[in-house]
DNA sequence: AATCCGGGGGT
DNA sequence: ACCCCAGGATT
């Protein structure tokens, strides 16, 4: 294994040519960049580019610099989170902030054991910030760069299997100098070039020396990942309106799937479908209906089937002192972090509009 | 080493 | 339908 500036050297030219306008990529002088750095690195995890943009402009546009997110409320965050997914990552970021702020002076740290340290930055996110935000040598290994370094040197096999060699020769791949560009180049061409399927091999700068392209084994490798069988689970959700405009929500508990976030009041998610039984409804009411509507809402490891329940609530029974629930007005509905499901219910049911 | 954690885009 | 995505934390 061997040192290839064939390889760093083709890529950081071709990105200068080609790097897409990215709103985390601009203004590198500012020094408020590493900041939106770090925020990019959490939004981009296991989501797409076109996904994250919107996402991250309103981010920047609310929260503009870490002191500014560090002082902000949970439940703020994760209304801003709402619909890009894994919410543990905008908890972790606004902890990151907060211990930022209290033991580095308000300035993303530079090293890899204290960016580590932080909640939500692990091996690749550091490297990634030390690279794009600050221009040190750090390799950074995501997905794109795993496949086109497989590809380009011809490593068989699933990459969960050629870990530590993809590894090894991204250490050997990284340049000495211009890793704010390299970084980002090698997962731009991954993104842009080297892709998952149809791939665009005539317009890429490293075909010649590519050991899969040479070979005519680029759709080979790498090969697909081992993929597990997703659960099916059932709930039942209870829609409570009170006055046609007040809608019954429920905070989930902190450390459950999708913690935190508020909710149409449900049944635990279980393997056998759940029998009605007024026991389950979160407030008493004489009358409860099923309506016509049941939906899979899937997850990338859950399929869940929900049956909705509606009952037009009594104004004058009052909620037990609980403040895991709360009526809240359909037109405020936006001010709080709901989940993608609930919002998808009521919006089929035309109580909202997404 | 596996599994949990979302949701959307591309094919 | 199925795969993938600028992964990290937990077990």
């Amino acid at each position: 294994m061997k040192k290839d500036q064939f390889f760093s050297e083709n890529l950081i030219s071709w990105y200068k040519k080609n790097k897409r306008n990215l709103p985390w990529r601009k203004n590198v002088n500012d020094e408020n960049y590493p900041y939106k750095v770090m925020v990019s690195e959490f939004m981009l995890q296991q989501t797409g580019v076109s996904t994250v943009i919107p996402y991250f402009e309103n981010f920047i546009n609310r929260w503009p610099t870490i002191v500014s997110l560090a002082c902000a409320r949970e439940e703020d965050i994760l209304l801003a989170w709402q619909g890009l997914g894994y919410y543990r990552r905008a908890r972790n970021l606004l902890k990151s902030a907060k211990q930022i702020c209290n033991q580095y002076d308000s300035k993303v740290p530079t090293s890899l054991e204290e960016l580590q340290s932080l909640p939500g930055i692990g091996v690749y996110a550091s490297g990634a910030i030390r690279s794009i935000a600050f221009d040190k040598k750090a390799v950074a290994v995501d997905g794109n760069v795993k496949r086109v370094l497989a590809r380009y040197y011809g490593f068989s096999g699933r990459l969960d299997q050629n870990e530590k060699l993809i590894n090894e020769q991204a250490s050997k791949c990284c340049p000495d100098k211009s890793n704010r560009q390299y970084t980002q180049a090698v997962m731009e061409h991954g993104a842009l070039v080297c892709t998952p399927k149809v791939t665009k091999c005539g317009v890429c700068v490293l075909s010649s020396k590519c050991y899969s392209y040479k070979n005519k084994i680029v759709d080979q490798i790498p090969e697909p990942k081992l993929k597990t069988k997703k659960q099916k689970l059932n709930c039942i959700s209870f829609l409570s309106l009170k006055g046609d405009r007040e809608v019954l929500l429920k905070k989930r508990p902190k450390n459950a799937i999708l913690g935190n976030q508020w909710e149409l009041p449900s049944t635990n998610w279980s393997k056998t479908k759940h029998k009605f039984d007024k026991n389950l409804c979160p407030i008493p009411s004489k009358h409860w209906n099923k309506l016509d509507i049941n939906f899979t809402h899937k997850f990338s490891h859950i399929d869940l089937s929900c049956s909705v329940y509606f009952s037009d609530a009594d104004s004058s029974k009052k909620l037990s002192s609980n403040d895991e629930y709360k009526w809240i007005n359909l037109k405020d509905i936006s001010n709080y972090p709901v989940t993608t499901m609930s919002l998808k219910t009521l919006n089929e049911l035309n109580l909202i509009q997404i």
